[in-house]
DNA sequence: CGAACGACCTGTTCGC
DNA sequence: TGCGAACAGGTCGTTC
């Protein structure tokens, strides 16, 4: 479930371990993935997220960008131990490698050209003009659900997230976008950061396959409110969790108090 | 052009 | 218990 808090975990803690460290190997185990070892020998120089994708520069002007996809993740071993199974590839450090661990195969890794493209999409942890946000979606006309998760104009909400959010702030997840009003807007924008601060400070939501670098679970699924709650009772009203499909996602919501 | 839907994979859970 | 269907964090390409 790798959403922006997950990704941004991972970014944390890879940090302080591979900054400034040169890449020793590169193994690949899954023939999905593009083989790609013209990154050994070559050092990091930062280590960002971008939405849901962690971004590796390396020397000379290249970028590994890395995608989790549903079910990937990275685990680190400082000594070699057995591998895991459904190990897809393997970047070795001469202190240890990191593993990524994915078993749908959907996770993606490519090499890059470092060009700057000039990138307007809205982190969604971070301050930003609401107005933005307002001029954008009040020409559209689909469900403000499908738009918080879209990544072209917020980029690191998913499906547990977006349903968090929505429930927060008192939206019905099927209330098109023109008719949210700016002050709406605004009330999604500041639940939105604080659930998504909350998550990263809990190291992501742990319902299913998701552990962080060290192999420890999350703490958010302890805190949420409607994400796979069906029929247990809203904390606001009491009445009961629904669940309903919302062009083809699992969408949790309250139909009592999200209007 | 934009939105809906199936496809991509594998593992787990649910209902009969 | 066993088996098939439905479902799962995300994105992409095709279709309407």
């Amino acid at each position: 479930m790798p959403e922006l808090p997950e990704i941004e975990t991972l970014c944390r803690q890879l940090q302080p371990i591979i900054l400034n460290e040169k890449i020793h190997g590169f193994e690949v185990l899954d023939s999905r993935l593009g083989n790609i070892d013209t990154m050994v020998g070559r050092k990091i120089t930062s280590v960002v997220r971008k939405g849901k994708s962690l971004e590796i520069e390396l020397d000379k002007s290249d970028r590994l960008i890395l995608h989790l996809r549903m079910t990937g993740r990275f685990q680190w071993q400082s000594s070699h131990q057995a591998l895991p199974s459904h190990t897809r590839f393997i970047m070795a450090f001469t202190h240890g490698r990191i593993l990524c661990i994915d078993p749908r195969r959907f996770a993606t890794v490519n090499l890059r050209d470092n060009v700057c493209r000039n990138n307007s999409v809205i982190d969604p942890s971070q301050e930003y003009p609401v107005s933005e946000l307002w001029k954008i979606a009040g020409v559209k006309r689909l469900p403000v659900k499908s738009f918080l998760i879209d990544q072209r104009f917020l980029a690191g909400i998913g499906n547990i997230y977006a349903c968090e959010i929505l429930y927060e702030a008192s939206i019905n997840p099927w209330r098109q976008t023109f008719s949210v009003s700016k002050q709406e807007w605004t009330r999604i924008a500041t639940v939105t950061q604080d659930i998504l601060h909350r998550a990263i400070a809990c190291r992501g939501t742990s319902v299913s396959d998701w552990r962080d670098l060290f192999g420890n679970k999350g703490e958010y699924q302890n805190e949420l409110k409607v994400y796979r709650r069906e029929g247990y009772p809203c904390p606001r009203c009491h009445d009961a969790i629904h669940r309903m499909r919302l062009s083809g996602r699992g969408t949790y919501f309250c139909p009592s108090c999200q209007i």
